[in-house]
RNA sequence: CUGGGUGUGGCGCAGAUGGUAGCGCGCUACCUUGGGGUGGUAGAGGCCGUGGGUUCAAGUCCCGUCACUCAGACCA
C-alpha cells in the first residue's frame, strides 16, 4: 500500500495509523457524525444509503428463503430476560435499563433489547400450539442497544441497526439445516455483494452465543490483519423452548418442545467494507451496495456542448439501471476527482471537449486506479461490465490476496509469536486439542484468540499447537475487532 | 472498566510566566478556472465542551462532569 499515490491530504495514511485512518474515512466520506451520547452516532445519508442497499439485497434473500418480517417491542421486562440462565448472564452486563415512566417509578424495570430472543420466545409460546403451526421463519430489521465500554463508529456502537432472524422448527434437524442455510446466505452476500472473502466455521464453546447449543460465524480479515466477525447464526436446540414453556402437540398427540435458531448481521458490515477495501484516498465501495455507482465529471463544462453531452451520458446510464450522478457544480474537476474517490464511488466518467471531438470519454476505476479511454458508443456496455463483473471480481481477488498473505500456518506457539512479529497481525491457522485451557493459554501467550473452527479443515499436524496432545480441529486464530 | 492523550468559529490548529482570542482551510459575494482539491478581491462567522472554585482579572490555575481518541481488559 505504501506505493499508492496519496491523492487526498485530508486523511491519515493507513500505514501510519490505521485506527485514525478508519475514523477519518467515517467522517470525511460523510458516513457518520457523532452525537453527545457516547457510542451513539448519526448515520448520515451517504452511510445510510449503503445500509439501505445492504438491507435490500439481504431482505430479498430472506424472503426468497421463506422468511417473513415482523417487529417486536423495544422493551423487555426484567423477569422475561431472566428466564434463560445463560442468556441473561451473557447480556446482563451490557443492557440499558428503563426505570421510570414519566415521573413514576416502574413496578418492574424494563431493559432496552440487546437482542430479541426472549421476546420471540414469549410470542412463540403464545402462537405455537400444533405441529401445523411450524415452522415460523421470522426476521426483523430494528436497532438494539448494548452498553459497550469501548465504542467505534460502525464496529461497536451502543445502539446499532441490524436484522435478527428467529425461527422455530418441529425438529432439531430442520433447525440445524436453517442455521446452516442462513450462514450460507450471509457468506454468499459477503463474497458476492461486498466482495469480501469470509471463513465459515463454528465458534468454540467459550465463544458461543449466550444460551446457544452452537454458534456459527463468518470471519473476515481486515486490512490491518485484525479479524472481524461479519455475521453469526445460532442453533438453540430446545433450550429456550423449555425455559420459556414453548410446546406443541405433534402428530402422535404428544406435547414436545420445538427447536430454534437465530441469526444476525449489523451495520458493522459497513465497517468491514471500509477496512477491507479502503485505501489512502478514502473509501472503496463494492458496486452492489454503492449509493452512486458511477459519477460523471464534466471537464471545461462551460464550453459549448460539454454539459449537453454529459447529460446525454447520464440519461443513457440511468436508463440502463446504473445508479449514476452527474456533478455539474462549480468545483474544479480535480476537486471532484478527490471528493468522489474519498466517497468510494466505483466508477468515474470524465468527459471534456477533447473527448467529445473523438467520441470518447475517460473511465476511471476506483479500486485499481486504472483509467480507460472508452468510445461513447460502448460506454453503457463498458460500465455495466465493470460494475457487474470486472470490479467485483477484482475487488474480491485483491481482498483475498491480502488475506492469503496474512494467513500463517503454525504448529507451536513460538511459531505464532514469530509469524505475528515478522509479518504483522493476521489469521493464524493451527491445530487444537479442544480444551478451553489451551485456548486461553494461546491467547495469553500470543495475543490471538480463537476465531472459529472452519468447515474446511486442513490437517496441519496431529498435535495441539499448545499442549502437544492429539489435535481435534484446525482453528483460525486472530486478534478481533 | 484501567492507564495515556485531547476538547478554542463548520474543519484543522496557535494562543510562555493569568489581562478578556488569532491563523489556514471552508463559507458568502463578485471575478477567474481545460483534465488531480484553479487563482484573486471583499466580507460574515468563535466567549474558548460543560458545571463549580481561586482571583481585581481565567481559554490559560484548581476540582467535578461529559464527549472524542489511543493501548489494554471485556465483548452473542
Amino acid at each position: 500500500m505504501a506505493k499508492d499515490k496519496k491523492l487526498v491530504s485530508e486523511i491519515t495514511s493507513m500505514d501510519e495509523d490505521f485506527a485514525q485512518w478508519y475514523t477519518d474515512i467515517c467522517k470525511k466520506a460523510e458516513l457518520v457524525e457523532y452525537t453527545s451520547v457516547k457510542g451513539c452516532m448519526v448515520i448520515r445519508p451517504y452511510g445510510y444509503a449503503i445500509w439501505e442497499n445492504i438491507q435490500k439485497i439481504l431482505d430479498a434473500e430472506f424472503k426468497a428463503t421463506g422468511h417473513e418480517n415482523v417487529c417486536m417491542p423495544m422493551f423487555i421486562p426484567e423477569s422475561l430476560l431472566q428466564k434463560e440462565k445463560d442468556h441473561v448472564e451473557g447480556f446482563a452486563p451490557e443492557v440499558a435499563w428503563v426505570t421510570h415512566g414519566g415521573t413514576e417509578k416502574l413496578e418492574e424495570r424494563l431493559c432496552v433489547r440487546p437482542t430479541s430472543e426472549t421476546l420471540f420466545c414469549e410470542h412463540y409460546a403464545n402462537i405455537v400450539h400444533s405441529y401445523r403451526d411450524l415452522p415460523k421463519l421470522y426476521n426483523q430489521w430494528v436497532s438494539v442497544v448494548r452498553w459497550e465500554k469501548t465504542t467505534r463508529p460502525f464496529l461497536r456502537s451502543r445502539e446499532f441497526l441490524w436484522q435478527e432472524g428467529h425461527t422455530i422448527h418441529a425438529t432439531a434437524e430442520e433447525a440445524v439445516e436453517e442455521t446452516e442455510r442462513m450462514l450460507n446466505v450471509y457468506a454468499d452476500f459477503c463474497e458476492n455483494s461486498l466482495c469480501m472473502p469470509v471463513v465459515k466455521g463454528k465458534k468454540t464453546e467459550s465463544d458461543k452465543f449466550a444460551g446457544a447449543v452452537s454458534t456459527y460465524a463468518i470471519e473476515a480479515l481486515m486490512h490491518d490483519g485484525k479479524a472481524l466477525q461479519a455475521g453469526t447464526s445460532h442453533y438453540f436446540g430446545d433450550g429456550f423452548a423449555k425455559a420459556f414453556g414453548i410446546e406443541y402437540t405433534d402428530k402422535e398427540n404428544k406435547r414436545v418442545n420445538p427447536h430454534q435458531t437465530s441469526w444476525g448481521m449489523t451495520t458493522r458490515l459497513i465497517g468491514a467494507v471500509i477496512m477491507t477495501h479502503g485505501d489512502n484516498s478514502g473509501l472503496v465501495l463494492p458496486p452492489a451496495v454503492a449509493p452512486v455507482q458511477a459519477v460523471i465529471v464534466p471537464v471545461a463544462q462551460h464550453k459549448e456542448g460539454v454539459l449537453d453531452k454529459a447529460n446525454e451520458l447520464y440519461a443513457q446510464l440511468k436508463n440502463a439501471g446504473v445508479r449514476v450522478k452527474l456533478d455539474d457544480s462549480e468545483n474544479s474537476p480535480g476537486w471532484k476527482f478527490a471528493e468522489y474517490e474519498m466517497k468510494g464511488m466505483p466508477v468515474r466518467i470524465e468527459i471534456g471537449p477533447r473527448d467529445i471531438e473523438q467520441n470518447q470519454c475517460v473511465v476511471a476505476v476506483r479500486y485499481s486506479g486504472e483509467k480507460l479511454t472508452v468510445s461513447l458508443d460502448k460506454l453503457v456496455e463498458t460500465v455495466n461490465d465493470l460494475l457487474e463483473n470486472v470490479i467485483p471480481k477484482g475487488m474480491f481477488d485483491k481482498a483475498l490476496q491480502n488475506r492469503t498473505e496474512k494467513t500463517y500456518a503454525c504448529t507451536n506457539t513460538d511459531e505464532i509469536i514469530t509469524a505475528l512479529n515478522e509479518k504483522g497481525d493476521g489469521f493464524v491457522k493451527a491445530m487444537w486439542c479442544g480444551e478451553e485451557a489451551c485456548e486461553d493459554e494461546v491467547k495469553e501467550k500470543t495475543g490471538v484468540g480463537s476465531r472459529c473452527i472452519p468447515f474446511e479443515q486442513e490437517q496441519l499436524s496431529d498435535k495441539c499447537v499448545c499442549c502437544g496432545k492429539p489435535a481435534k480441529h484446525m482453528v483460525y486464530w486472530g486478534k478481533a475487532y
